[in-house]
DNA sequence: TTGCGATACTACGTGAAGTGTAGTATTCTC
DNA sequence: GAGAATACTACACTTCACGTAGTATCGCAA
């Protein structure tokens, strides 16, 4: 459905959270619950990555912020979503 | 990146199109470019339920629409990356 | 008329990634 | 101090995106 990746940028773009406040600003702002093993797979390969990074010590609440090449991506794939969804938004309305 | 489901689903709604066409329509209007194993994967999943459908004759060029279901699903997700891409360009304006 | 590029797929293998479930440890609250 | 909420880890499963190879047809030009 919605990527997770977007999701997580998108809830990291407002400032650092760790994994859990994630899942629930993504809850509250997408409508989507995401499952542990979505997040934190997520989390992991976008590390790997380098689109976000943890910050903070090395707790069991592990935070996480959005690197600059991460505020790239997330931009990046911003437009290109939508400038999908407007040719789409134009079609459906000659249908 | 960006789900072939969308994509095709988008191009359809302009009106019924055989696989081939689908491909570069897509290109055309997205920029992205399918290979057949993702294009052809996509409709056979998307015909199967029932979002898509054969149209004219059993030919080399088979010629898809999309129907009710799938008109209704493009609108939902049309619906649900809008308005995660409206929270992402707000708090990305705030960072 | 044959050679070639464009068209229009089918078939298949692979690996990444989304998703669910189970389990565990910690913290908070009553 | 018991139970709920928090905050993960680990793992297995399945789907799906993607690439490659191969095949058949069609149009067109030399």
């Amino acid at each position: 459905m919605t990527d997770p990746t977007i999701l997580v940028l998108s809830s990291l773009a407002e400032g650092p959270r760790h994994g859990y406040a994630i899942m629930q600003d993504v809850e509250a702002f997408a409508g989507v619950t995401m499952g542990p093993g979505t997040l934190y797979g997520a989390i992991t390969r976008m590390e790997e990555r380098g689109w976000i990074h943890p910050v903070g010590p090395r707790a069991r609440r592990q935070s996480y912020a959005i690197s600059d090449s991460g505020l790239l991506h997330l931009r990046e794939q911003l437009a290109a979503i939508q400038r999908v969804a407007k040719v789409a938004r134009t079609r459906l309305g000659n249908v």
